[in-house]
DNA sequence: CATTAATTTCAAAAATCCTTGAAAGTTCGG
DNA sequence: CCGAACTTTCAAGGATTTTTGAAATTAATG
């Protein structure tokens, strides 16, 4: 199981986000390499992972093919070594981001598209109205959280930090900005809808 | 497979979400009972599911079960009949919110539990004092998201909706509060943490 | 309290997903 | 073009997760 360079609290943490990432449709392997790439001081090549996880080479050439796809991992090559080295980003914020916006790409989208399809298809039964009524619902939904990641997804991570931080408190600041609108004449910018 | 009962368009509607369901830690079997609950413009019973999905009758039984421990189910008894009947919330909010609820309990919060016992242990090589940063910056990252959320649960669809339709534009209506807070004197009120 | 209708449990079978080692592929220096 | 150093592919085997049917349980009714 565990390796002798690992100390327990690393350990204990790549074992967690192990578990964490096969609830999260990513095995625990790949959620395990992770992990360690996360918190290693220094950029791993594949033979390192495979010692310090102890799983089969192959099974980590997989593992980092996979996060490279979700565009997890930075790499590098050094003078005199044929082997690439991985870290991840440095910044939290950014990773994150990118699992999101990865997951967003992969599972949201296409969920509006089939959504959009099962719309399109004729209302024939009262029933039939009443499935209508309920994906156009789920639709607009979905929709308008998929806007609101692909525009939140601009900020800084200072500028993200400082809203999260207002968090329910922005419902006032909204209000005082109608209120604001109202007098200096202003209209709203944003409607949500995507091209089918 | 597909029952007679169920339109072609009910019917892709509900694989879809079967399949999505499958990539998010509920199975295939929960995914497609709660999207046919979810569309279904009349409360089913088990049997009803067990039909029109094709499932065994304990299948649907344990898929109910674990969609109630999700609390995504409301439920009904009728006079004269002894069969329970499932619907979904009318909200489509009230399910996201539910179901954001629910992950984080169940993943966040241990999660966090873990970042904070890692956290304390000793540090004893300069490794080390890196994982300790490491852990961190993720803790404070998914901590701030932790608050965030708790914080904006509270909010109703409709101030949800207008605050997402702000988006980004969320950034410039902060540096306009700060300015505007620079002049009154009034100070921010929320911190995050969690007690440990 | 026996009967019947409904639900739940549970261990085995089926299906899916993960892991592996062997073999094939790639890339570089000479 | 060869061989060394790595990496990737792939089919088989192993694990884990899902699904099922039979049996047990619960609850209401005459």
């Amino acid at each position: 199981m565990q390796s002798e360079n690992l100390s327990d609290t690393a350990w204990r943490f790549i074992h967690h986000f192990g578990e964490m990432g096969s609830r999260w449709g990513i095995s625990r392997t790949v959620g395990q390499i992770y992990a360690l790439v996360y918190i290693s001081h220094v950029p791993l090549n594949a033979d390192d992972i495979t010692h310090l996880l102890s799983f089969s080479r192959s099974n980590v050439s997989m593992g980092l093919k996979e996060l490279q796809s979700w565009r997890l991992l930075r790499s590098e090559f050094r003078p005199g070594d044929r082997r690439e080295y991985f870290k991840a980003p440095d910044d939290v914020w950014e990773i994150f981001r990118t699992l999101a916006d990865e997951r967003r790409r992969r599972e949201v989208v296409p969920t509006l598209s089939v959504l959009r399809e099962c719309l399109l298809d004729p209302k024939v039964t009262p029933e039939d109205e009443h499935f209508h009524r309920r994906m156009q619902a789920m639709y607009d939904l979905i929709s308008m959280s998929n806007e609101w990641f692909i525009d939140i997804q601009k900020l800084s991570a200072e500028d993200l930090t400082a809203l999260m931080h207002l968090g329910a408190h922005a419902q006032k600041l909204l209000h005082a900005k109608n209120r604001l609108l109202s007098l200096t004449g202003l209209t709203k910018t944003n409607e949500t809808d995507e091209a089918p």
